[in-house]
DNA sequence: ATCCGTCTGCACTGGTTGGTGCAGTTAACC
DNA sequence: GGTTAACTGCACCAACCAGTGCAGACGGAT
């Protein structure tokens, strides 16, 4: 039932909206319109909804913005609710993609546990505060009372994906004698909950942009909290702050 | 500059609209109808708001749902938009009040530290799990992108207050001894953290309500932690989990 | 050449809504 | 009793917008 699975390889082409070129004349001349055209107006969509918000957003401003005539817009979404909905899965999928990646660098842990905490620490940071997260995670707390549904489309499981991989890796860690045994998704979501609850009040509803060093220097925090609750007392344990 | 001072201890009268009495006959024979309303307005404003979203909301809804004529927000507000900023600053300062007192219960601290950190640790999630909370946060997200001044209106400071009453009853625990030594602003963050992050991934952007038993839970998880890091160690470290 | 599906531009409508104007009512206050 | 200020009910306007209809253009497939 998601849409992202519609998302084929594509280049995102009007993401931008900068060449004024007639339609057809991309770099790739065997495609035929249509799959460019619905990646246009899903990622312009998702832009529009995200600045103007569901209600404000027009589909004149959409179509317009992706160069895109509106009934095309109703040729394939049919709907301003099945749009939204369409935009948010989409870039739910990137969203997810990007974090179930960093947490998988976890995998191939050779040797220094706390570096490799950190560096994952540093990228699940950085899928957080990105600009587009943001605008995901605000259209989601604006329209979540009006379209409940939402929240399938978003995650669909009753726990997080992401957490729920990372405790997946802790697991692995506490098997293989890194980390205290006892139970990872505890550790999971305490470690998940030292990174964003720190950037969430920092990041004051997303209107702050945080520089780098003050993110590596949240998630140097988090792991160093983690590693001093969760870390078998092996070398790697730092007195905090 | 805050709307909230005009906030007089009264009652929030036609808050739930159950009475359908002629205006005027209030229990307070003395009171002029000019506060009532106002506050009947606020608070309507803000659910009505909190439910429907800003742009979806009408006037007529709130004038009705508040038992009041549309003319009289005008009268009282003159707009759409002054009228949502003077919702959400009132519903702020309920909010902010209400989670200072939680944190000052920090400041009358006899001996037990961790029943102390876990009973304020309950305070807070109780706070942060309140459906008006969450409808205010909410609210926030949703707007924060079209009216940016939402910001200062909600907080003002650079740093969050809450955060920043903790920190300072953790340097006077710090200097009695019963902390490491340390920087207590890191250590509120941290803990602020746990808590908070720990309920944004179990609360489903505020659809799911977090029974009792789970707060507590959670509460408890978070001081169990935070004393791992900045306990000294007399007597109160348990393992976790 | 022809067919057919996609895309385009434009005009139109039906409904909704912020905001205003006005006449009339109530109630506190002098 | 008279003044004044808040409140009410209703009608009204102007703007905005989702969604539709239509006629035509482009381009690939056969």
């Amino acid at each position: 039932m998601r849409y992202g699975g519609l998302m084929t390889g594509r280049t995102p082409a009007a993401a931008a909206g900068a060449d004024s070129a007639a339609p057809g004349s991309r770099a790739r001349p065997g495609a035929r319109g249509r799959i460019d055209k619905r990646q246009a107006i899903l990622t312009t969509a998702f832009v529009v909804f995200a600045r103007e918000g569901y209600a404000q957003a027009t589909l004149d401003a959409i179509a317009a913005e992706a160069r895109v005539a509106k009934h095309t817009i109703y040729n394939h979404f049919g709907d301003k609710q099945t749009l939204l909905r369409a935009a948010i899965a989409a870039e739910a999928d990137r969203a997810m993609a990007r974090n179930l990646a960093a947490v998988d660098r976890l995998r191939d842990h050779d040797g220094d546990l706390r570096a490799a905490l950190e560096d994952v620490g540093r990228q699940l940071v950085e899928c957080f505060c990105d600009e587009r997260a943001w605008a995901l995670r605000r259209l989601l707390y604006a329209e979540i009372a009006q379209f409940p549904d939402l929240l399938d489309i978003v995650s669909g499981r009753a726990t997080d994906p992401v957490t729920e991989a990372l405790a997946d890796r802790l697991a692995r860690l506490s098997l293989a004698g890194h980390l205290r045994a006892g139970d990872p998704a505890a550790a999971a979501e305490q470690l998940a909950a030292l990174l964003t609850g720190s950037l969430e009040a920092r990041c004051r509803y997303g209107t702050r942009v945080i520089p780098a060093a003050e993110q590596h220097a949240v998630a140097r925090a988090a792991v160093d909290t983690f590693l001093h609750v969760f870390g078998t007392g092996s070398a790697e344990t730092a007195a905090p702050a």
